[in-house]
DNA sequence: TATAAAGTTTACGTTTACGTAAAGGTGAAA
DNA sequence: TTTCACCTTTACGTAAACGTAAACTTTATA
């Protein structure tokens, strides 16, 4: 039953960011680690909310919508009816969301492999005409 | 051969955006409209370009990372060497970057799904509790 | 015991991406 | 002709997400 813990540090270190950023993220509310004297003591629980925070910020939430969905969350389990399908309605907003952004990035996939197809006819191309070059010389 | 234009509140309101944002896309380098007198007149070109940063900023691009994509789309044309490297590698960036956000966005659909699924069970639970609470009265 | 290493709070600074006036020009309709 | 509606520039304001620095405590180690 012995709970791992981290260290502020540890946390900063896997997840390549300052700790500046971490006590920030408690401080909005994001984080709520148990104290030893002064010290943060980060639960399990804490290292999963992180690890959340960072996806949905690459997600493009901004960390007040990861706390509501932090706060619904946990305030499912009270099992409040306008709560719940308060939850459902941005459940169903937040799947919306990740649709767009499933097409918007294949589209980009695409381009992108387009554009990386001709960049690399095009540099194919310039290559060609320096050892035609050279060997002119 | 008349090419379609428009105003600055035409693509305002096509993408629900103010004017303020779409002249400060400009001052960024996003946009490089004609000009009627004072009156900025917007190509084809320039909607798309406007499509490709908002798309982008859905994406979590910054404004100065669409710009440069922009501007290397457009000098690879010149087809520098270094300059095709650099794309070359920004590219590839891109593309993981894209590649983390797929498995990002199939992750959270995913637990958002399972998210629902409580969330309605636990609904139909408080609705058949309401019910019989009902009865009883 | 002193000195580094890691932790803390407080607080002002910075960047990005616009918002929000203020003050004015231009052309069409009433 | 005046009154809209729409356009312009200039400029200060603001929210989010930290960065950075100062000043201090606690713990480990040489």
């Amino acid at each position: 039953m012995k709970a791992k813990t981290y260290s502020i540090s540890d946390l900063s270190k896997e997840f390549a960011i300052t700790t500046r950023t971490i006590r920030f993220y408690e401080q909005q509310g994001l984080l709520a680690p148990s104290r030893q004297g002064q010290t943060r003591i980060y639960s399990e629980k804490d290292r999963v909310r992180l690890m959340l925070t960072l996806r949905g910020k690459r997600l493009g939430f901004s960390l007040a919508e990861t706390r509501e969905l932090f706060d619904m969350y946990d305030s499912t389990r009270e099992g409040d009816e306008k709560q719940l399908e308060y939850m459902l309605n941005i459940l169903a907003r937040k799947r919306a969301d990740m649709e767009q952004q499933l097409k918007d990035i294949e589209n980009l996939q695409r381009e992108l492999a387009s554009a990386e197809e001709r960049c690399l006819s095009a540099l194919s191309e310039v290559r060609k005409r320096e050892k035609a070059q050279r060997a002119a010389s």
